[in-house]
DNA sequence: TCCGACCTTGCGGATTTCGCAGATTCGGCC
DNA sequence: GGCCGAATCTGCGAAATCCGCAAGGTCGGA
């Protein structure tokens, strides 16, 4: 699933540098790319030359690069209560064994919208946006909590969406 | 000349009315718009069209219409850590008094990223994002417990981001 | 000095976007 | 049923954009 960064990467590919975790190094001018298309993703290519001091073609390339990468993706975002997932839960997992096994279990349910492993009472946090009451009964009861390893859980039943962004960068 | 799949649209439903909560009620050709926005956000209209059963020009008049209802945005997303911001942590938050107020607080401060209202043992889950620990530090202990009504904070900092979608409805 | 990575400029052709006028459909109303 | 207004869809030019490609320039590292 995180193949891309290595995948087709054969000569034409140039990364100068990258941290040691293969996560590539960002230069001003492409965060600002970026930022450019946090506010509107389908801007055009000579637009934001225009704005970042660049030509189109150029935009163009790194545009590509990132999206090769997987430094960034360029999708439509919605509130999912409007498109009909009426229950949303935060579920808090603690796990004996390996996490990350757990962890990547949890990635392959199409249910679950996040995943992060983290420090402190809980070993991950995932998301997960369901149809009704009974289908997130399901995920969480059936689904996750079978897992081998999973020692305990707590869920979180979302009532209200007060903020999202994706505007890193742009403050 | 074109009998696609979306065919019979006689007794289809198309209606732009709004459900009593003020969010417009989408059909299922939005809904399906939607979705070829959730793999690509730049996928052209034509292109759109085709998939969906309908002409270029309806589907942009649709996607305008849907961007300025607020139904979706098309944007970059990306993953924080890879453009710079360090550290990240889920804070799980418990009130006295008013939750919303301490909800739309949060909602002002920059550094957060995500604000929910939910049921459980915490009333508010907030996600933060930041540079460093120092800032982190800094949003939590001053920013945020400082708020009045605040009861008790508890922080997850994140370790690893495993996934990251945004294809509701896609499965 | 050579080479690789990257940017720029320029260029056409294919594709896409955009605005608008004319159909078509829907829902209400008599 | 029959009529009308609003919303929606379609078709179609014109303008803008996308896309690949080639030649040349710059910079820094081996």
């Amino acid at each position: 699933m995180h193949s891309e960064v290595v995948a087709s990467r054969s000569a034409d590919q140039r990364d100068s540098r990258e941290s040691r975790n293969g996560t590539p190094q960002l230069d001003a001018v492409s965060l600002a790319i970026i930022e450019q298309l946090q506010e509107d993703g389908r801007r055009p290519y000579a637009a934001i030359g225009k704005a970042v001091g660049l030509s189109e073609a150029a935009v163009r390339q790194r545009v590509q690069k990132l999206l090769d990468q997987g430094v960034m993706q360029i999708v439509a975002v919605t509130d999912p209560l409007t498109v009909g997932f009426r229950r949303q839960a935060m579920v808090g997992i603690n796990v004996e064994g390996d996490v990350e096994s757990i962890a990547d279990a949890l990635t392959d349910m199409s249910e679950v919208e996040y995943v992060v492993m983290t420090a402190g009472s809980f070993d991950i946090l995932a998301e997960i946006v369901c149809e009704d009451d009974d289908h997130l009964l399901d995920v969480i009861n059936k689904r996750i909590r079978s897992l081998p390893g999973v020692r305990s859980t707590e869920s979180f039943v979302y009532l209200k969406l007060k903020k999202q962004t994706y505007m890193w960068g742009t403050r």
